[in-house]
DNA sequence: TGATACGGTATCGAGTCGAAACCATTATTT
DNA sequence: AAATAATGGTTTCGACTCGATACCGTATCA
C-alpha cells in the first residue's frame, strides 16, 4: 500500500501551520489574529460576487457567526470598508481600506512562502499547483462546498473580443483585471472526466 | 512575473483549512478540537525522541504553555499517557493510550485526504511532494525550526545489518518500524551545504 | 398577505493561544 | 560544594476564536 498521499497530507499540514505562524508573526504590529490577516489576502484577491461575508466565511471554512466577529474587528481597525448592496440590502458588501491595502503592502503576509519556493522550477511547481488542485476539486466536490477558483478558468466565462471577457453565469461585462481574481460561483471547465499525466521536471 | 508560487500557496492554505475543518468534524464526538486531533495524528508517528511536549509543540508550531493545556486536557480525556524519562527526570514523555489508538483507528481523520488523492497517480503525488518537501525545507531553515522528517532519511542514520539499524546522533540501536516514524532531530543527508537534487521518497 | 428562505448580527460558553511568571531538575561556573 | 544559569513543563491571565443558537431585516414565493 503506498503512504505517498498521507506524506503529502502531512506536508500540506506543515506548511499550513508554518504560514498561519508566519501570517501571526506579520499581523502582531497590528493586533491582528491569522485568520484576520488571511481574510485581508482574500479581500484582496476577491471579485465582484466574492467579497461578501458569505463567500469569506465559506473560503477560511468558517461559519457565518465567527465571520461576522472578525470582519467587525476589522472594520473597528479600519482595515476594510463596509457597505451595502444596491440590488439586495440585505448582503454587506467589503472592501480593503486605503490602509487595509498598506498593510498588506507593507507586511508582505506571502514573502516567506515566495522566498521559499524561489528555487524550485516553474514546472515543478505547476505540477504540484495540478495534483493540489484536483485533490480540492475533489475534496470539497465530496463534501459540497463552494470551489473558488480565479475567473479566467470557470466554464462561464466568456470572451468577447480581444479585451473584452464576460461572465455567462452573472451577464456582467468584466474587466481584464477582475478576470485574474478569484470567483466563488466558479466552476470547473472540461468535461470532468479527464486525467491529464504531468510533464517531467526540468 | 510568475504567480504560481502564490497560487499553490493557496491551495496549501485552502486544503489545510479544509482539512483543519475534517478533523473538527472527526473529533467533534469526543469533544476535541481540532489541534487535538491533530496532536495524536502527531503522537502515533513520532519516534522515542521526539515523543515529548516539546517537539510536539514545535511541530504543531504552538508554544510550550499552549501545547502543556492540550496535554492537560487528552490526559484527562484519558486518550494519552504520560509519563517521566528515566533520564531526565524533567522530561515527560507521551503515548498513546489504548483508547486514543482506538479513536485514530475508528475516527480515520486521514480519510477524506485519502480519498480525494485516490484518482491522482502515484507519480503525480510524488513530484509534489518533492515540490512542498523543499519549499518546507527552505521554509524552516529561513526561520529556524526543527525540519521533522523521518528517521531513514536522515544524516544520522546508519545501517548496521540488513535488518539492523542506529542512530548516529544518539548511538541508539532501531527498529524496522522505528526508523520509518517521525524524529524532530532529523537533518537533510546530503553535503551540508550544497544544493540538493530532486529525488524518490521511501 | 402571509409563510418561508436568506444574509447578516448578537450573545454565550468552551476552548485556543501567546506571554509571562513559576517550579523542579540538570548543567555550568566559581 | 555552592551559586548560578539553563532547560523542560506547568500555571495563570487576558484577548480572541469558534460553533451553536437565537434573532433581525429583507427578499421571494405561494
Amino acid at each position: 500500500m503506498d503512504k505517498s498521499p498521507l506524506v503529502l497530507l502531512e506536508l500540506v499540514e506543515r506548511l499550513g501551520n508554518l504560514m498561519r505562524a508566519e501570517f501571526r508573526r506579520v499581523g502582531s504590529d497590528e493586533q491582528l489574529q491569522p485568520v484576520h490577516v488571511h481574510a485581508l489576502v482574500y479581500l484582496a484577491r476577491a471579485n465582484r460576487y466574492s467579497n461578501t461575508p458569505q463567500a469569506m466565511a465559506e473560503y477560511l471554512g468558517l461559519t457565518k457567526g465567527t465571520m461576522s466577529q472578525s470582519l467587525l474587528l476589522l472594520d473597528r481597525r479600519g482595515l476594510i470598508e463596509r457597505y451595502q448592496d444596491d440590488l439586495d440590502r440585505r448582503v454587506v458588501r467589503l472592501r480593503l481600506s486605503a490602509s487595509g491595502d498598506q498593510f498588506l503592502n507593507e507586511a508582505q503576509p506571502q514573502n516567506a512562502w515566495q522566498q521559499a519556493t524561489r528555487n524550485i522550477s516553474p514546472n515543478r511547481i505547476r505540477n504540484a499547483v495540478s495534483a493540489l488542485r484536483e485533490t480540492l476539486t475533489t475534496l470539497q466536490s465530496d463534501n459540497g462546498g463552494q470551489p473558488f477558483g480565479a475567473c479566467h478558468g470557470c466554464r462561464h466565462f466568456e470572451r468577447l473580443s480581444a479585451r473584452a471577457y464576460r461572465c455567462g453565469l452573472m451577464g456582467d461585462r468584466l474587466s481584464g483585471p477582475e478576470t485574474r481574481k478569484i470567483c466563488w460561483l466558479y466552476e470547473e471547465r472540461g468535461t470532468g472526466v479527464g486525467e491529464e499525466e504531468d510533464e517531467d521536471d526540468e
